[in-house]
RNA sequence: GGAAGAGUUCCCGAGUGGCCAAAGGGGGCAGACUGUAAAUCUGUUGCUUCGGCUUCGGUGGUUCGAAUCCACCCUCUUCCA
């Protein structure tokens, strides 16, 4: 059963942690491609300000799902995992290893653990009505509603989280299932891929806060402001709305607000998100932690390699060989050229 | 030099004698999350051996009791010279 199934090396962390960086170093390392797991750089445009991986950095690397849909369009995880297996399958049937590398976790672990989006196939419409009625009838209502038809995941869900309400209210609606049940049935079997996952983090936050700082300035530098500013005077917006970068930067188009104040906006989300990044993937337990802060000489090199691999048997004596001897050697290249990870600097 | 005002817990800011370790917001930290996820939401935020202990610019008073009243001092802001 296992032997089976399609390797997929994973990178994740938070924003700004040189996901991509590593991405490409692995894909060039074993002959991979990337795909994308990220819910904002899949939409054209805004290339600034959602870090997307310019042609040079990209080191002829084919990477996926990035640039994909119109800004218009609203694109969910359904939707993800749905492109994102396609391509997976693609690429290993040319032979080539399929690398995820994002920071959207509930995209990844949606992908990789095989969540069944099927059961309750919607176009929108009840979704639409239910917004309304919350609209009208006010959070409490709803949350009461819920608790008439599902009162375990009323129990789960805070009244204030609407989002969270209407969601298990559509879901009972579509199907007839209280939540809890919809998800047991739909979630994490058989997942078609044995994942090697690596998290990129620092041991020292302030050290991810500095350069999530400075990223911001420096995507400022070049051309962040001006490339939203054209999406806010002409472009319909669907969910990339909400990216960080965009919505912050409103108020000064507007006039409302000073474009420094603006872009310290952008640093205080950014950091934020990152912290809800690393609460998300910190409970996944595959997931092998690099730190980039954290001074490893040869023998723990060795010893964090043999972690992961011991850990992940199931890709093969040879890819682990390789795989460590990359790792080593990878991690002592970016430590000596000091966090070239980070966006062009320097 | 004269007049008025202000100094509060990481920040902003409420509090004008007890119900104040001190509202509210921000930030930080921790968490939840499975069809909008760069979204949405929750908890927590002086120390503690949980009995208490030390905080509201400083010092000294008044009072049973002060962040709140009085005196002086320090700092800052605005206004008149």
């Amino acid at each position: 059963m296992s032997e089976k199934k399609q390797p997929l090396l994973v990178v994740a962390g938070p924003t700004a942690s040189g996901k991509t960086a590593l991405g490409i170093a692995l894909a060039k390392e074993y002959g991979g491609e990337i795909i994308s797991a990220d819910s904002m750089q899949i939409y054209k445009g805004l290339d600034i300000a959602t870090a997307k991986p310019t042609a040079e950095e990209t080191e002829g690397i084919p990477h996926h799902l990035i640039s994909e849909i119109d800004m218009g369009v609203s694109f969910s995880v359904a939707d993800y995992v749905k492109l994102a297996k396609e391509k997976i399958s693609d690429i290993a049937h040319r032979g080539k290893l399929p690398i995820l590398v994002g920071g959207t976790g509930l995209y990844i672990n949606s992908l990789i653990d095989n969540v069944n989006f099927d059961t309750a196939e919607t176009d929108g419409s009840v979704r639409r009505r239910l917004e309304q009625e919350a609209g009208a009838l006010g959070n409490e209502a709803m949350h009461e509603r819920l608790r008439s038809v599902d009162p375990e995941t009323a129990d789960a869900v805070p009244s204030q989280n609407i989002v969270r309400i209407i969601r298990a209210l559509e879901v009972y609606e579509l199907t007839g299932m209280t939540f809890g049940d919809y998800k047991r049935m739909n979630m994490g079997k058989n997942s078609p891929y044995r994942v090697c996952m690596i998290g990129l983090n620092f041991r020292d936050r302030s050290r991810l806060y500095d350069r999530i700082d400075r990223r911001v300035t420096l995507m400022a530098e070049n051309g962040m402001v001006e490339e939203c500013r054209a999406v806010y005077e002409n472009e319909k917006l669907g969910t990339v709305c909400q990216a960080i970068g965009y919505k912050e930067l409103i108020p000064y188009f507007r006039g409302e607000d000073t474009l420094e104040s603006c872009l310290d906006k952008i640093r205080q989300s950014s950091r934020r998100y990152a912290k809800r990044q690393l609460t998300w993937f910190r409970r996944d337990e595959r997931i092998n932690w690099l730190y980039l802060d954290e001074i490893y000489n040869f023998n723990e090199f060795i010893e964090i390699c043999n972690k992961i691999t011991t850990k992940n048997p199931d890709f093969g004596r040879d890819f682990l060989i390789l795989h460590s001897a990359f790792l080593i050697l990878n991690l002592i290249n970016m430590f000596a050229k000091k966090e070239i990870l980070c966006y062009n600097d320097n």
